[in-house]
DNA sequence: GAGCGTCCCGTGAACGTTCACGGGAGCGCT
DNA sequence: AGCGCTCCCGTGAACGTTCACGGGACGCTC
């Protein structure tokens, strides 16, 4: 079903044909009427890939993260899928579930379908670069150790510095933290940097590792209770695990903020929802994602990329109710 | 550049540029190698749009959702996004962010650049299908008028007689209603429908609408309470109103479900985060994406297709701790 | 009536890739 | 020497659309 069927239907030429559905001039408006009703009759639809290769005008990009129900990530896409949609550009969004072998897979097909690549992705260096053949591409959530990506970076460093501190203020001596990462993590950085700028020591075993879930933070603060039952504050890698760790403190039957306080990461919207409302140190994630696109936007179109100094966002305590 | 670039650095010709680059027989190693050589060294990458007209095996499809940020939306996404996985299609995602204005921008591009469309949409079928331009269409959220659409249905009849049954069975005989539509919704059908059969009148002011956020469902509940304070149960048109609901009969001071009682619909994974955990009239959400693409697939590689008894999620009351 | 301008419409080319086909070089066998 | 086979590689065509250009029909002006 090609426009040259359109055209001998309707008894004019392709050309005749194209004119009527993309409303151009030099047409009359009897044969447009009737090039439209036989485009109509035969359920013709252009062929995206025949105008994409003559008209070269839509971009699109892919977006990867690793799991869309996490509200984190929710968010970063959505504002990422704003951003493209100021810009006319199309969003091919996917999940990889966490999972190298569907990150493998994904990476195979983007390389060749999109024009610029934004997301989350565990694999190295040198595999991206592999598999995306030279297509711009803008990391969220690491550093990249070459300059052939792009990064955007998180500042949460007075973020972490002040919440430490509101917790120091409040009395607190023993805090602990719930890690999301195996490795010493940035975030245990500035938690250590700043605890030790309060002159708040911290004990190794005060910090915990926590899958990146619900649950895992609950079983994380569990672990945490067990062994060190006078902790008196918590600070999690982020905000979903802070709020696995308010439920189960509220399974402990400890009340939030006077028994134990809590502290997130990411400032996610959730946090408002949860009693007590969580403490956290925000970030503003849909900026994040936008950032992100529109350096993608900026690495296709050739204008000036923004530097990795520009490429940050800053993190800052939103006090509520769990500290 | 193009293909022709790449021949012409490596010294052969565009066909076994071709071979090299797709992995087929009939090269030789070393000429495959400078082949590729050339190709990393120009950056060259093939197009979308010429590969996709010469051999048309990607297909895409777009989803339209009023709001990506609503956890509901969100899941429903998550399930599309797996069943297309499955099946390795392309899924761009469009947030219309509730505007009729954005709604009608996205269906103009739509029609023109994927396979299927599946999503929410508020405009009218006839709308619908001159913009959609004969591509199969799969309708969520709305029955359509026409055999021209599909739709995945909610059956949650049963689900709902379930939730007004067990609040009768506890002694509740004001149960009020948050309700999500202006009009008269089927959910509300069901509810008054339930409450008949349960010998529980309800009072025509007991029903109130809500807007579909959180705080639309806050709002809604205190204007509820205002006027009829002895209202001791309400069934809310979706989990968001409700989890509204629960936090402002939190701030009223209200314990739920000593007080109040709530039961939401949707069974969001949210629901087990609040406090007190919500009981819902659920649906699988995550399935309903998933068969909305199923179906697309259907229409759009031409195998029969479900039938609208098929196309159908049944709701199922869970228990938790707010009824 | 010649010239000119406007309004329509059609034809060749191009976009960049893959498929189908043809063909040369080299080798082994009879 | 001739034949056939295998291994490579290249050329024309096709996919479906839009762009650039050319040209016919018609009306108006002098």
């Amino acid at each position: 079903m090609t426009i040259h069927d359109v055209a001998r239907i309707a008894g004019v030429s392709r050309q005749t044909v194209s004119r009527a559905l993309n409303d151009k001039a030099e047409i009359d408006g009897s044969t447009k009427q009737r090039v439209l009703d036989a485009a109509r009759e035969l359920g013709y639809r252009p062929s995206r890939f025949a105008r994409g290769l003559v008209r070269p005008d839509t971009t699109t990009i892919g977006l990867v993260v690793p799991d869309l129900l996490n509200p984190f990530f929710t968010e970063v896409a959505s504002g990422a899928l704003q951003a493209a949609r100021a810009r006319g550009w199309h969003v091919v969004v996917y999940d990889t579930a966490d999972d190298p072998e569907q990150e493998l897979a994904t990476l195979r097909v983007i390389g060749t379908q999109v024009d610029a690549v934004v997301g989350y992705f565990s694999r190295s260096d040198e595999d991206l670069d592999r598999l995306t053949a030279g297509i711009p591409v803008v990391l969220l959530g690491r550093e990249p150790h070459t300059p052939r990506f792009s990064a955007i970076s998180i500042d949460g460093e007075d973020g972490v510095r002040e919440a430490v501190a509101h917790l120091a203020g409040r009395g607190h001596r023993r805090i602990g933290m719930l890690d999301g990462h195996p490795g010493p993590s940035v975030r245990r950085r500035w938690f250590l940097q700043a605890a030790a700028e309060c002159g708040v020591p911290v004990h190794p075993g005060w910090i915990t590792r926590a899958a990146q879930t619900v649950d895992g933070g609950g079983a994380a603060l569990a672990t945490l209770l067990a062994a060190h039952p006078d902790v008196t504050a918590v600070f999690a890698f982020n905000d979903v695990i802070a709020i696995g760790a308010l439920r189960e403190a509220r399974r402990f039957g400890l009340r939030v903020p006077a028994d134990l306080a809590v502290i997130g990461f990411d400032g996610l919207a959730l946090g408002t929802l949860v009693e007590p409302e969580l403490s956290s140190v925000a970030i503003d994630t849909r900026a994040l994602g936008a950032l992100a696109v529109d350096q993608a936007a900026r690495l296709v179109t050739g204008a000036a990329p923004l530097e990795p100094g520009e490429l940050v966002v800053r993190a800052a305590l939103h006090l509520r109710e769990s500290a």
